[in-house]
DNA sequence: CGGCGCACCGTACGCTGTCCGGTCGAACGC
DNA sequence: GCGTTCGACCGGACAGCGTACGGTGCGCCG
């Protein structure tokens, strides 16, 4: 039998929205998506645990649903950039930003395939939008497409961990740099050479300027790539 | 009280070591981290559950240690290049193949920090030391590590579930693809103009190629900035 | 031989996601 | 009016999870 889905057009009423906005509030107010349990959804929701079974098939629908959700909530500045260089730095902000308003949520993008629904086309669509207002069509947009995603998701995953601090102890970030940085300088020197010496720089590896500094030095490779106008 | 461990001297025993192995083979084997749990690595160890407390303070520590181990297997060409492009490439491919060899497990690098043991040290010391060779120090060499490592993280992590397709069914890749071209095409042509147009191309996004390619244009872009070599 | 420590593990507990089989109220036909 | 149906909701139960507790039995040393 289908798994009957309900419809919610009572105004008042439980819907799929809401459920996925209590998952992704619950989520990031917890920063950490393993406290993300069925019964602690619906307890949010004032709700029994099997009504949301009519919502979603099960609780993988529901994290697919957040993931979706997020992809969706891409915004991108109102102007479009005609200069390739300005299009692909706006656009691997955007993705940045993203995935920076539900950190604990990026593990999903990476984990799973959320094309299916709208959400993750509509992305994809105001990218590849953007990409052609610039000159970047084709293959060469696709591979734009691929590597501002990545790139972005795998900074994020990385990052998250590192500057939240592990799960639970609140971050103060200054601290977990220093001892980190105390970790490396006092390795044996003659095994770590390299390490001990950037003892310093080390810690702060994941920061807003680094991904920027990282995609400006991808930019500056791939703008060579792009046809130039014959507007 | 310290969770006492054990040593392991019997050869013939179990050891921390053995147990990380069997981790990692039933992660790989299951292509599915979910699928690893204490009862079944107990179970393929033939040891009692219990038996695995002696040896990590709690799953977690498993997953640590699972994590370290991967980073620690890094391997590298023989040969150090002294070229910054090349030394460059050899490092990304190398995180690539790194993270290729165990797909299920990188979300574990996304996931925690594992740079507390040796192994992770022992993986940035070589980074580190071949971009020395190359004439990247400094600041300059701590950005590289982190671009490096980042990309290939969000690389793997976003391929894995799209190339084997969902945890489950065994990955005609071709077939995805072609299930995926035929979703985007079939979109409304109106409302997603760009996504219908390269339908053919999107769900090629995450290949070897793409990778060699974006790390490409990120090197062109970076080896401006190294300083000259004055030998 | 007595005692101790260590490697090992059976049992039990609280938690998870989810199936089954309700209950209750509104809508409908007669 | 009443009987039926249907859809939204959910209580209870179940298998499986990670792991705390409290053993058991062996090897070693005095």
């Amino acid at each position: 039998m289908p798994p009957r889905r309900r419809r919610g057009n009572d105004p008042s009423g439980l819907t799929a929205d809401r459920i996925v906005d209590a998952a992704l509030a619950i989520a990031d107010s917890e920063a950490d998506l393993d406290r993300l349990t069925v019964r602690r959804l619906a307890a949010d929701l004032d709700v029994g645990v099997m009504t949301l079974y009519g919502y979603f098939r099960n609780k993988d629908e529901i994290l697919d649903a957040m993931g979706d959700r997020i992809l969706g909530s891409m915004a991108f500045p109102d102007e479009v950039d005609t200069e390739p260089a300005a299009a692909l730095r706006t656009l691997g902000l955007a993705f940045l930003a993203m995935m920076r308003e539900h950190p604990s949520v990026v593990r999903l993008l990476a984990t799973r395939v959320t094309d299916s629904p709208a959400a993750l086309v509509g992305a994809m669509e105001g990218v590849l939008h953007r990409l052609a207002a610039a000159g970047i069509t084709g293959p060469l947009a696709v591979r734009c497409y691929g590597f501002l995603i990545t790139y972005a998701l795998g900074f994020s995953a990385y990052e998250t961990p590192r500057t939240w601090g592990r799960a639970g102890d609140a971050g103060d970030a200054a601290e977990a740099r220093r001892r980190r940085s105390h970790f490396y300088a006092g390795l044996d020197r003659d095994r770590f050479p390299h390490t001990v010496d950037l003892a310093a720089e080390l810690p702060a590896l994941p920061t807003d300027e680094q991904f920027a500094d990282g995609l400006d030095a991808w930019i500056a490779g791939v703008v060579t790539r792009v046809p130039s106008r014959r507007g």
